[in-house]
DNA sequence: CGTGATAATGTTACAGGTAACAATTTAAGG
DNA sequence: CCTTAAATTGTTACCTGTAACATTATCACG
């Protein structure tokens, strides 16, 4: 007794035509009679028409959405790609597919297959690193694939996204010339952009013949986290006077550590973040962070993705878009 | 050219079956023989097969995704739910279809109904009040509802969330217990659930014979604008001396404008928030703040979803989740 | 070796919207 | 009024995996 959903063919039936007629109605009110719009629309109204994209995905392999796949959905960071990818797929019609995979290779490629089984018109991943099998079968699926994040490694076909490492290697040099010369890296998770980041935090060190020392754990960021490894790094090293976080959130935890703790920033301790995180520009003492385009790099992928879909080529594989440093007041 | 990804009937014709043989292997690998097995798993390898939902979703009208839509994804607490949602419909095999509205009620119409065409088994959806035309593609649709956020309007199908109205009335009380009697409300969009709560906070004040406030804006809530609005009331209304935010954002936004204003907290300022953000727990002072459970509720929506999709029968249309004050050192 | 049961594979039809082509109606012009 | 063009509506086929039913191969056992 459970009603279906109505069809083309129901709303036909109770108009009197074919549901051809009624397809076209849809697509394109003008190309029926007048009289017959009239009685159409009002069927469509009455029985709470629903239109079914599943024909069209079916015959035309098109499903008019996007797959975004990001290692997380907790970070900040990403509900900000989120948002610009989403800025530019939804007026232009299409629908996003979000998936998630914790870091995981494995879930990855689940991920992925899962997406391309949804007959998604394109897919904008991160990380920059991907297994045989994976690009195996982006390849097959013929449709465009955009990296975002980080802007380093040869992408599948197109990349977009920052030079971590720079970014790294240009704050802790700002540090290091700000007199901070114990400086240890604060990371949480160890993802293929924060290595990037703390390569470039060791090569600063060397070039400045100073000695890195890294903090990580398996668990994923928070400000909590910052202020626990603070209190560890004060005990185990007492001599540390710089802190560079892997991002803001451990940066505005080590910087409540201080506090608390009785450090003064920046003269007893320097500490920097990384992303430019909006907490960031209204606290005391200004967070030092790298500010980074989070909401650009989502809309300029969508943008390019769309663009691809039109049949424009890729003409720059790879896109390397800009980071700035800001000072603050705590380095 | 091009070629279109490899179908069943490619992997058949490779072996020298039919498809149906090539199908059933795939969803049951035993029954088919085993030097059947053998070389068609080898087939699907070889042409790179990707699984192909779209005539499942076209003659089941079951799609294995469920749509989420919510009003932004700006906002830290739209995160946490996306990945209480995610966290339950990952493992069961759905996928999320996530889209946003931008608090906009003919965009939220527009986006149901693309969430429909795509044939979403189920739909989680915020905010507690629709228009008509929307609770009746609802039913005609024919797929279970949540809404979440709020637990007190009388849901479409089923509402989980917390009763915003008591909570802010719970704390302004709080707050005027404290010793805070000219306490003015921060709201940025005026959203249902912002409403709710400035109704809670403004009976709260009526029934201590105290004259509410309200400062609001369109834009959406950061912690700059947390730090503008009380730049602004300080110079408006001087004898200020509490300020009870809608979330978090503009809370911790407040408490550095009275930082770099000299005003103490709590002596001078009492200052509250809503959600309970990570970093209220390390701040300096800590904020006080209610704290909600947003990752739960995103869980608890998901799960009751699947259930009814298992054909449970709703057994509690409103799920009332519970608050905490969080007194802080704040007010 | 035959018979019935079981296992393995094949055949057909279907889901719903629309492209491509066909048929019919209406309008225009002489 | 008749002819041709244009406008309107109808018909058919297709996209791909799988349920349901049909057929063929295999095996056990008297």
């Amino acid at each position: 007794m459970k009603k279906k959903r109505p069809t083309l063919q129901d709303v036909a039936d109770l108009v009197g035509v074919t549901k051809m007629t009624v397809s076209r109605f849809l697509r394109n009110p003008d190309q029926v009679s007048a009289p017959l719009q009239k009685s159409i629309a009002h069927a469509l109204d009455e029985l709470g028409y629903i239109p079914n994209r599943a024909p069209d995905i079916l015959s035309k392999s098109k499903s008019h959405s996007i797959g975004v796949l990001l290692p997380s959905l907790t970070n900040q960071v990403f509900s900000e790609v989120i948002r610009g990818v989403e800025s530019v797929l939804e007026p232009a019609g299409y629908q996003t597919m979000l998936a998630h995979y914790g870091y995981s290779k494995e879930a990855e490629e689940a991920r992925i297959v899962t997406l391309l089984s949804y007959n998604v018109d394109g897919l904008i991943i991160s990380e920059s690193y991907h297994t045989e099998r994976v690009r195996k079968m982006l390849k097959v699926a013929g449709i465009p694939v955009i990296e975002i994040m980080d802007s380093v490694s040869p992408p599948i076909e197109q990349a977009i996204g920052i030079d971590n490492q720079a970014a790294a290697y240009a704050m802790t040099s700002r540090m290091i010339q700000k007199g901070h010369d114990k400086i240890v890296y604060f990371a949480a998770r160890m993802d293929q952009r924060t290595l990037f980041r703390v390569r470039g935090y060791e090569a600063a060190m060397h070039d400045h013949e100073l000695k890195p020392f890294c903090m990580s754990t398996d668990s994923s960021s928070s400000f909590s986290l910052g202020e626990r490894f603070m209190k560890e790094a004060i005990e185990r090293h007492p001599d540390t006077n710089g802190i560079f976080c892997t991002n803001d959130d451990l940066a505005i935890g080590a910087l409540y550590g201080c506090q608390k703790a009785g450090i003064k920033v920046p003269e007893d301790m320097g500490i920097a973040g990384f992303h430019g995180h909006d907490i960031a520009r209204v606290m005391t003492p200004l967070l030092a962070t790298v500010i980074t385009p989070r909401e650009e790099m989502g809309r300029l992928a969508a943008e390019h993705l769309l663009a691809r879909l039109k049949g424009e080529k890729v003409n720059q594989r790879v896109i390397n878009l800009p980071f700035k440093i800001e000072e603050g007041e705590s380095i």
